[in-house]
DNA sequence: CCTGCTGGTTACCGCGCGGTAACCTGACCG
DNA sequence: CGGTCAGGTTACCGCGCGGTAACCAGCAGG
């Protein structure tokens, strides 16, 4: 027998699971059945509080997406130099990473990138991102769009990075990766004029 | 009724149209009713040539695998220089992108990502890319394992970089995005020292 | 002419999915 | 003490999936 909650506690450890059992399963390899599961619950439950598998996951991004763009926010207003907010935006982005596999999965890898609606959401903290590296790199005589281009490159140079050290782990602290990345990023950006 | 084929070639438009459906649709959500309607034939024509959904599925990986590989090793062949070897290699990259775009889904996007068996197929182009640049950035002082990490972000950064080339659909050739992709990275890296 | 092989079809199976209807239970409140 | 209602459960539905058994058509060679 389940051990009773109430409603709003009940739906955030049901978010909190869903992350989970996405994060390493994928949308369409976990079932709802598999989510309600491992919340210790049965499948009812989680048609109380979410109205199908769909709206269950945009929530789940919703919710997450949040979360990674105010802490690369708060991250970045505290620099005094753009070079500063370069690094430290990457070191709350790994830092998140680490702490968060399920979001980072969710968000980055998957199906996520498939469905329209979806993309639609995982794609708001990369846009938003880019869009403040796309402000930094003002060099003269680069046209707009190659300007957002590389930013979004820039983008998924920390997002491919983290891949590969989650994958490898290899014992680099998030703000040591951080400063690598940063450095990559900050001597290419300089030496393209 | 279906036009006949001889199975070398029936198999090999299998192949073909089951890379446009799961690029388009993904693995999980393409079935392989979806498989054999787009290509004109029943789903036992499929199971003859194909002992099940996953095999078909790593034969594509494997496939299209191969011959990105080739693509991008004969493009880099032709290079006099390091940096060369980088602008020629990026180029043929986009090249193939843009030519491939099922290809492309289906080895960097989606689900591939997820299984382990299929990530196994899927990382040997990145991994073998990624050794290639590692070799060329022997900056000295920089651990092995830190320059792998460099060379598998400047991987990533050219597989995120297509990815909204593509979406945006931006007016670039492949050889003008190679080239500035290139001078991003090159720059980069000069500028680790 | 018929026999056999190759490349196809129709029709089916069992399963697990997303989703739902109906019922149960115990804590709190008058 | 009794009723209400929030928070659960059991048991089910229809569908579409991956996969298969059985049958069929037409051309080749004796």
């Amino acid at each position: 027998m389940t051990t009773r909650m109430p409603a709003a506690e009940r739906r955030q450890q049901l978010l909190d699971v869903a992350l989970e059992v996405f994060g390493r399963q994928g949308f369409h390899a976990a079932s709802m059945n598999d989510v309600a599961e491992a919340a210790g619950v049965t499948k009812p439950v989680l048609y109380q509080h979410f109205a199908s598998k769909r709206e269950l996951y945009l929530e789940l991004l919703r919710d997450v997406g949040g979360r990674l763009r105010d802490d690369i926010g708060k991250a970045v207003a505290q620099a005094t130099s753009p070079r500063e907010q370069v690094e430290l935006g990457f070191s709350a982005y790994f830092r998140w990473v680490t702490a968060h596999r399920g979001g980072f999965q969710v968000l980055f890898a998957g199906e996520t990138r498939r469905d329209p609606e979806f993309v639609r959401e995982a794609l708001r903290v990369e846009t938003d991102v880019a869009d403040a590296i796309a402000r930094l790199i003002v060099v003269d005589g680069l046209a707009p769009e190659r300007q957002r281009l590389l930013a979004y490159g820039i983008v998924g140079l920390a997002e491919t990075t983290s891949r590969h050290w989650l994958a490898d782990d290899l014992d680099l602290s998030p703000e040591e990766l951080g400063a690598e990345v940063a450095r990559l990023a900050w001597a290419g950006l300089r030496g393209l004029r």
